[in-house]
DNA sequence: ACCTGAACACCGTTCAAGT
DNA sequence: ACCTGAACACCGTTCAAGT
């Protein structure tokens, strides 16, 4: 006999959980779904997630691991795509989850965990960008500062959810404002 | 005697009442401060809030009317500047209460008045954008998309709150990318 | 180690009762 | 009309107790 009896079966409860809260923060909103809720989709009493987790923010943050491990796994599909498409593909893959943006933004102000995991998400995100943009031959004061826009208008964007044909005009003028930005360079 | 002893208290405690919740909320956040301490800072007991306001969100409704009253009044002090220099100044005189803007998009979610408000909002935002830019002689389609562009990179700083310097970049950036849109437009 | 029952302090909100 | 005391159902979280 093993030493340890099924020893994965503490993963596996966790996992429950984050999938539960996961389903419901996407469905209802984090302020909405109460730890108790989470706990009985998990099928477990509230106090539970407790043994799991240290706070509510917590399992929180274990879903946008998880929602963003999914997105990141996807995105190699569009990789060769021309830019405009591939941020209306990032657009659109991050939608899904448009009640969690909002979310961070507001938990951000309350938790210094769930302001960290928004900070490093940043930091991602401005490096993609970066990457995007480095043949453009951008001043760098341009583009860090276009950098940012760019990362501004994916999540008012996500936040406002226009339809799928203002979402394109705004992402295309987007794009190409900034390739104007680097011919009329000093 | 007057048929209405003191007329005006009404709507004095009501402003009591809006008065201590902006002060609250711009400090602490509306999630973080709780109805009855509004009601304690405005000397009466938490149910009265219920008297002069629906709900929770009532409360911030009107907290952000007198905010937004306060921001346009003072708008005309630099209506003759720079399109960048009064871009600057409405994310300054916004910045203040940058609680406030995350908190109306995650209560947009929950709180249909609060939605209609944030809605509002957008479309005075999106109009004053519209009238900035009616003279660079965009296409239609280019005008909606630069003014979605304008209001989220305008949000993004609110909720991000960079340097002066780097918001000062940004801005720049995007009223230099618009006009290259203008210029190379079809 | 893992899970629970019971409790804690607090939340937004309601309502009958007072003036 | 205006305000309150008391209560309601619920919240996130803690802890001693069980296995």
């Amino acid at each position: 006999m093993p030493r340890n009896r099924r020893p994965r079966d503490r993963e596996e409860k966790r996992a429950e959980i984050v999938a539960a809260a996961r389903r419901l923060f996407v469905e209802r909103g984090y302020e909405a779904v109460s730890v108790a809720r989470i706990a009985g989709a998990a099928e477990v009493v509230s106090n539970t997630v407790y043994w799991y987790f240290q706070d509510k923010d917590a399992v929180l943050i274990a879903v946008l691991d998880e929602v963003l491990a999914d997105s990141l796994d996807r995105f190699d599909a569009v990789a060769r795509a021309d830019l405009v498409d591939r941020l209306v593909w990032v657009v659109d893959e991050l939608e899904q989850v448009s009640r969690l943006v909002s979310t961070v933004h507001a938990r951000s102000k309350e938790s210094a965990a769930v302001r960290e995991w928004h900070d490093r998400f940043h930091l991602l995100a401005e490096g993609m960008f970066r990457i995007e943009l480095a043949e453009l031959g951008l001043s760098d004061a341009d583009l860090d500062a276009v950098i940012a826009m760019g990362v501004f208008v994916i999540e008012g964007l996500l936040m406002h959810s226009p339809g799928a044909a203002d979402k394109r005009a705004v992402l295309s003028a987007l794009v190409r404002g900034i390739r104007g930005l680097a011919v009329t360079a000093p």
